[in-house]
DNA sequence: GTCTATATCGAGATAGAC
DNA sequence: GTCTATCTCGATATAGAC
């Protein structure tokens, strides 16, 4: 990444504007480097992975990394972008399913099979600071959270709906990465999960 | 820190296997040292965060740094530290309410005030890679974990009780760094997570 | 698509003066 | 307790050959 006056730059989305929820098709070597990075960035965190990881993970040289992504910032944007298009098809497929609890039942099951199927990189993308100030200025994700959190809204309105759904996705988000669960394998994580947050939202407010 | 054959060294608490759950009591610069590092370790991760920043955060130069802390882990090893101690008259506080469901409900609204109140580190602590990895290999704080998720659980047992105390765990950290809840006051937050994570405990299994 | 080689900078860390 | 100065190394990044 690029310099800043003091320190290397913060990440932002400056360079990349155009970029938005359709990710190009990349190449097969490309592909590599993501897989790589993502496995990386799980591990070590974005600012703990360095382009020297991500080579000697692939078996290849630096050099031929940077022929694939002229920057750093450019894959983790790309990685970023991989995963959002995953959510926008859930997001997408529970708005086909209409507006009211049929839509939010669709949006949950899939949204909690990807989680429990992702586990592993979940905190990468959701959790390090890099990826949050990546994504809190990246227009075209803001714009799926909206829609992902309105399919879960449905037609509440108020503070304590808001702090259901808040805590609806932190519980899923938190849960497919709690220690106490890394044993628990996936068919029975993913059904309790769907039990008790669907029991969340048939609570009386 | 130190380095590796390859990268620089993975943290480890092998440095400094003798410091447990009661940290000395710390200079005043050396507290200024913790309280910068802490709010830049939520900013910018641990890996992103350096001895540099810290001394512009404090308006010293690096070498005062140094003074106090002779390596950068033994910096993250005291700030998971003093959090740790926190934790730990929450939960001992809990147990001298005896074992079942009063001791848990002390538990749950001290971790959930705390969890409120330190909203702005809670990341930083729980879910930075490095800050995991050290905890992971730190006996005292694995220690506390089990004695924690001991009264949570009370005299629960199975997968769902386990899920289930995961699923409040994982609400509560996630919440309180949710972006939808940000705005949020923290007496209206602390209030609806209490409400909700009690719910959550009496439903029926 | 991958390599070797290299440039430049900031990181962690230390020595020694004040 | 803080400073200036310095060391070494790994980080991002580029040039140019194969």
């Amino acid at each position: 990444m690029p310099r800043n006056d003091r320190y290397r730059r913060a990440m932002t989305v400056a360079d990349t504007a155009a970029s938005g929820l359709h990710p190009e098709a990349y190449s097969a070597a490309q592909r590599r480097v993501l897989a790589a990075a993502l496995d990386l960035f799980a591990e070590h965190g974005v600012s703990g992975t360095s382009l020297q990881m991500m080579a000697d993970e692939i078996g290849v040289t630096k050099a031929a990394v940077y022929h694939q992504f002229r920057t750093k910032e450019q894959i983790v944007l790309a990685v970023a972008e991989v995963e959002m298009a995953r959510l926008d098809v859930a997001v997408t497929e529970a708005e086909a399913a209409g507006r009211g609890a049929e839509a939010r039942e669709v949006l949950l099951s899939r949204v909690i099979s990807m989680a429990v199927e992702r586990r592993r990189w979940v905190n990468a993308l959701s959790g390090d600071p890099v990826m949050i100030r990546l994504l809190g200025t990246h227009q075209p994700f803001l714009d799926l959270m909206d829609r992902l959190y309105s399919v879960l809204l449905g037609d509440e309105a108020g503070t304590t709906a808001v702090v259901q759904i808040a805590i609806v996705s932190a519980a899923i988000g938190g849960a497919v990465v709690h220690p106490l669960l890394a044993g628990l394998d996936d068919e029975t994580l993913e059904a309790e999960l769907l039990q008790i947050t669907r029991r969340l939202f048939d609570l009386p407010t």
